[in-house]
DNA sequence: TTGCCGTATGACCGGGTGGTCATAGGATGA
DNA sequence: TCATCCTATGACCACCCGGTCATACGGCAA
């Protein structure tokens, strides 16, 4: 947690300190992240950073979470159940398109969700994730369990084994076409809105749509 | 590429060094894998590494390769259509089991493994995913073809958008009994072999079996 | 014996790391 | 005016990094 000086601090000198942290973490992840860049780039004294959070550990974290909640919260008004008239998985799709193009258009935002998805050290992966994952089956449990009540998706779907897969696999779409080697094949790297949008609709009608001949 | 050197090594020395490799690199990944680490554990002076590789990635490329080889290696024997009289899905969700057990009985594989697919440096993770991504996809492709002949999948399944779902998510499925804080909520981590047998099939049961109420 | 070649070695290089601390500046209240 | 508190600062610490290179060793051919 930062220390009080931190909440304390001049708004612009603490959004300076921040936006550069973002970069700098985001770009070179935890452990590859230096206080000496983020400091100079900054235009802050090394020491002071360390007047405002503990350690290393605890400027990732609060710059994670930060992230985090930056993310949610512009992702938290299209979240709602699918409008009338508007089938589930179109619903879905409009979703994942709106964070494709949240991503494309916030690489600092970017950079530090791809840090803490692809954070190795264990400890830290935990630390930094697990709030991350609360947020995000906060924000699509309900959206599945509208769609049950609707009567698109089965009345007996697995919400729970669903929500963890979508929650291992969103974050990936939703960098792919920004970072590239994420995608896995499918190509959605550096394609225009329209290309992404039609290629993510593919991997998302897999997941809801019925691949098995029924038996 | 690894210099002659290394190929005329001797037997021993070479898999010392390259078990200490594994280690380390699986355990802090590429960035944080120290070579100084490496040579004293190994055994082994440092400029001897330089004889054997250009530099670090040279050397860290070679691991993942060899891993990568390794592990395919042993699960290329179960990647058999399925035999008549198995679903499909019972036949896939055996195969993960095999994988997850293999994960859990080879450390150094898994660390390795873990720190590719985790890896934020874009020009290193496709450098290094990349070949890891066609082992898998030349491995499950023809199990999802062989499903569809049997009249198990839907004729007009998307074969690659399947392929590309689970080459993101079969790596984070293997490693998560075993590394904490991938499972995303699924809670697979440091669950006895049947209990986590049973909920790998929940989240594969989710990618095949029909979530949608037909329209 | 001599010379050669491939290999092993570890001291050494420049540079970067997270973290500390004595010092100083500036605002506040008495 | 003075004392007190909070904060900003950057030189400094011990340590670690990837990479180099002069040197030495050992086997083999002439």
């Amino acid at each position: 947690m930062p220390k009080p000086t931190w909440v304390n601090l001049d708004e612009r000198r603490r959004q300076r300190v921040l936006h550069t942290a973002m970069a700098e973490f985001g770009a070179h992840g935890y452990s590859g992240g230096s206080l000496n860049v983020i400091a100079r780039e900054a235009g802050v004294a090394k020491g002071s950073l360390f007047q405002y959070f503990d350690d290393k550990l605890d400027f990732f974290a609060h710059v994670a979470e930060h992230t985090s909640i930056e993310v949610y919260t512009a992702m938290a008004p299209h979240l709602g159940p699918a409008p009338a008239g508007t089938p589930f998985v179109e619903h879905f799709a409009n979703l994942v398109d709106i964070w494709m193009d949240y991503m494309a258009g916030h690489p600092l935002e970017r950079g530090v969700t791809a840090a803490t998805t692809m954070e190795l050290d264990p400890d830290i992966r935990r630390a930094v994730r697990e709030p991350v994952h609360r947020l995000y089956a906060q924000g699509i449990r309900p959206l599945l369990q509208s769609a049950i009540d609707a009567g698109e998706l089965a009345a007996d779907a697995d919400v729970d084994a669903l929500l963890s897969m979508l929650v291992l696999l969103l974050p990936h779409l939703a960098l792919a076409p920004s970072e590239p080697g994420l995608d896995a094949g499918l190509a959605l790297y550096r394609t225009r809105r329209a290309e992404r949008s039609r290629r993510a609709r593919r991997l998302i009608a897999t997941i809801f749509v019925p691949a098995m001949v029924p038996s």
